[in-house]
DNA sequence: AAGAACTCCTGTTGGC
DNA sequence: TGCCAACAGGAGTTCT
């Protein structure tokens, strides 16, 4: 499910229900997830305050009163469902999920003080959470390494050409890489480099050329990805299947795709007669008009 | 060392 | 209808 924009999502979902909420008590279903939870997980958990829920790149960070940071990372098909308390609903009540029910892939629920309940659930298990100190967290094995946040203040032309100079790899695995941008998956890669009108085949260090009649391709792209990712996070991100929000509403950008998952149709840049095209790059689907991305 | 392939896991979908 | 291969929003590990 989760890219930058859902992730995003997900935190604005659960921050007002999660935050200045102690969790009194912490039901794991079982020792693992991608990874196991870490030592004494529940016992670290429980009687904490969440102080506040920040995102580093496609990690939900939640701060405890212990000073310690739960971070939390969904995988392809993690997410949260928000359960208020019984009877106090209120005039939101319908956008929640209300049922006691416990999913073959319920893994986690949180017990908040507030009376809500937090669950995680993920089918697949390609999620983790761990635990590590506040004064630890940015040399921490997740987050040592992880490249910029592109809705920060760093993405502009000059960082993608340093970036990606001397990279061979094609733009869409240079994209993928975290190392390099953070947060992006392969939904808004394709999108991406549709709106700055590259092609996901091209060599990355080809945007790394200073001058020359290619020399707009590295801003043309920084502003692609800024716009895609603020669109969307705009939209409450993308919903496939049958994800939702915390609340249970539905992100709509989906709507907005302009390649992804619309192969054989008509490329809708504007004068372009292109159709699009689906290969696979990394053992991924790839979107992208072969008449207008050059 | 970089880049590509393979891996984890379950559920859904599309073609016969 | 059933069966089964292909595929799914990620990314760490293992190869070449």
């Amino acid at each position: 499910m989760p890219e930058l924009p859902e992730v995003e999502t997900v935190r604005r979902g659960l921050e007002p229900v999660m935050v200045n909420a102690a969790i009194e008590k912490l039901e794991v279903r079982r020792p693992d997830l991608r990874f196991p939870f870490p030592p004494r997980f529940k016992a670290r958990i429980e009687g904490q305050i969440v102080t506040s829920l920040g995102r580093r790149a496609k990690y939900l960070l939640a701060d405890l009163s212990s000073d310690e940071v739960l971070i939390m990372h969904l995988g392809m098909s993690g997410r949260f469902t928000i359960h208020p308390p019984q009877g106090k609903g209120g005039k939101l009540g319908n956008l929640y999920h209300d049922s006691e029910r416990v999913d073959a892939h319920d893994h986690v629920t949180f017990h908040l003080s507030n009376g809500a309940r937090v669950v995680y659930n993920d089918p697949r298990r390609f999620g983790f959470m761990d635990l590590v100190p506040r004064a630890e967290l940015q040399t921490s094995k997740h987050m040592k390494g992880i490249g910029i946040e592109p809705l920060g203040n760093e993405l502009d032309d000059d960082l993608i050409r340093t970036k990606f100079q001397g990279k061979k790899a094609p733009l869409k695995a240079a994209l993928l890489d975290q190392k390099l941008i953070a947060g992006l998956g392969n939904i808004y890669v394709c999108e991406a480099l549709h709106r700055a009108h590259l092609s996901p085949k091209r060599k990355a260090q080809t945007l790394a050329i200073a001058k020359g009649k290619m020399s707009h391709a590295a801003d043309d792209l920084a502003v692609a990805i800024r716009d895609v990712l603020s669109d969307a996070v705009k939209a409450g991100g993308s919903t496939l299947r049958d994800y939702a929000q915390a609340d249970g509403s539905l992100g709509y950008f989906q709507h907005s795709f302009r390649v992804y998952d619309r192969e054989g149709e008509p490329c809708p840049t504007k004068d372009c007669t292109g159709v699009i095209k689906r290969i696979t790059q990394s053992g991924r689907s790839t979107f992208f008009c072969p008449t207008c991305q050059k």
